[in-house]
RNA sequence: GUGAAAGUAGCUCAGGUGGUUAGAGCACUGGAUUGUGGAUCCAGGGGUCGGGGGUUCGAGUCCCCUCUUUCACCCCA
């Protein structure tokens, strides 16, 4: 019986595999050069623990399993919640700011589609326990601090950044009412995805006041911070949160990135728990979906049971950011080629014996060496240590029984030989 | 969950309106080459034509169902 991979999930072939680990550790890499740490969580918890965050609806979309004692589990969707549980349980403990960051396998049961799988890898970094602008800075810093590191440019993505506090002190200026704001988001969070009309539509849904609506358009439509205040008259919050975006900007100058950065007041992200800056951060063509986003999330360790600490991150996926990789090439490139260090050849089967030991020794001196299971004819071998990409071969045949190698240089061809003792003693 | 398109060898694809034993290129294995790799040439292995049912003397080809993939919608933590 032939059963095939389930739905959504990947199968990582050395070759897909050299992909997932090139990315995972350049993620790695970076979020330890910018000062976190990692962590990491089980992969699966309680149901319970992705619905306070996100809803009952999201149960929808989650793998869930019974354990036999009858408690309610899922498969991670996302590490978040796992990661303030952690937070709470050690909060009087741990020195602060918490530096985070993981890696973590989600599964999320959507249908598949561009960029979305049911089965990923997600880079997380969280810094919890800053309220200045600053640490939304440096996680935005973060992010392309790793994009820039593996190519993409100015040109390749951009980050779009705004502020939800400021939204609501904006749309409350209008006249809007708080529990209205959350159905309004999600209506503005499609905007860019819609054309204009059908989005007026959907306002007119929300927002009965004609007046109310042609504000909100208006808003909308402004490109830069400055525009702001010639849309609508500032209260003090709004012109709090206003400045602070900018001080994010200027930041954001000052560590160099500002390039990539671009003011967009269309970003409000779907879920509910943002409450400051987010980002979203897109392929410049905007043609994929969102590679990855974030933002400040103040009051979400209070929600799982801890007090209010402020809390900045974000999440990127591994799906949209392979896709864009391989359209613009960068994987060829960089990708680390298997390396093999030693091939140890025999001439013929009277030498087998001896290969392998040569081998054995040169593993145990740390070099990557394979051998050849047959005493095949020498061309094959050395097609094998060529296929398995050898930097040397060591050819064991009659030269032997004066105590002597060849060694094959795979690259230049040429070869020497060499006394067996002072080729081990001079391994390094 | 809704809608659309596709599925033939490991991969990319040929297979006029149904008709012998389903093909090619690449990849893989072996040989040409008995102690020298990447090239070339030759040969070989590999398919229940996604799966099931139906129509037919006969189905890769036509019909129905199903699975998977892709794309869009819903959603996007």
């Amino acid at each position: 019986m032939k059963i095939p991979p389930v739905k959504g999930t990947r199968d990582f072939y050395p070759a897909e595999m050299a992909v997932r680990n090139w990315i995972i550790d350049g993620w790695k890499k970076v979020s330890v050069r910018n000062g976190f740490e990692e962590y990491d969580g089980p992969i699966f918890e309680y149901l319970k623990m992705f619905q306070i965050k996100s809803g009952d609806e999201i149960v929808e979309q989650l793998f869930s399993l019974q354990d036999r004692g009858g408690r309610d589990l899922a498969l991670r969707p996302e590490i978040t919640p796992t990661l303030a549980r952690m937070v709470n349980q050690r909060i009087n403990s741990l020195p602060k700011p918490i530096k985070w960051f993981s890696v973590p396998r989600l599964f999320r049961a959507e249908r598949p589609q561009k960029g979305r799988l049911r089965e990923f890898f997600q880079w997380n970094i969280d810094i919890i326990g800053v309220d200045d602008v600053l640490a939304d800075a440096e996680v935005i810093f973060c992010a392309v601090d790793y994009f820039r590191d593996i190519g993409l440019g100015t040109d390749d993505i951009v980050v779009k950044i705004s502020s939800r506090e400021m939204l609501a002190a904006l749309l409350q200026a209008i006249g809007i009412v708080e529990n209205e704001l959350e159905l309004l988001y999600a209506v503005l969070d499609k905007r860019s995805r819609l054309p204009d009309d059908t989005f007026e539509q959907m306002l007119v849904e929300r927002i009965a006041d004609e007046n109310k609506r042609e504000k909100i358009i208006e808003l909308m439509c402004v490109d830069s911070i400055e525009q702001i205040g010639d849309c609508l008259e500032l209260n003090k919050t709004a012109q709090e949160s206003v400045d602070e975006l900018g001080r994010l900007f200027e930041l954001l100058g000052v560590m160099g990135v500002g390039d990539y950065c671009v003011f967009d007041i269309g970003i409000v992200r779907g879920l509910a728990y943002y409450t400051g800056i987010v980002f979203e951060i897109y392929d410049k063509a905007s043609e994929l979906r969102a590679i990855g986003g974030g933002g400040r999330y103040d009051n979400l360790l209070k929600q799982f049971g801890g007090p209010a600490i402020p809390a900045t991150g974000f999440g990127i996926g591994d799906c949209v950011l392979g896709i864009l990789l391989e359209e613009k090439g960068l994987l060829q490139k960089q990708l680390p080629e298997r390396n093999l260090d030693y091939f140890v050849a025999c001439v013929d089967e009277s030498y087998k014996d001896a290969a392998v030991k040569v081998t054995m020794r040169l593993r145990s001196a740390c070099f990557a060496a394979n051998f050849s299971y047959k005493a095949a004819k020498l061309n094959k071998q050395l097609k094998q240590a060529s296929d398995q990409n050898a930097n040397k071969c060591i050819i064991v045949g009659d030269e032997l029984k004066e105590d002597k190698l060849v060694i094959k240089d795979m690259t230049t061809g040429e070869q020497e030989l060499i006394d067996f003792d002072k080729f081990f003693a001079e391994l390094k």
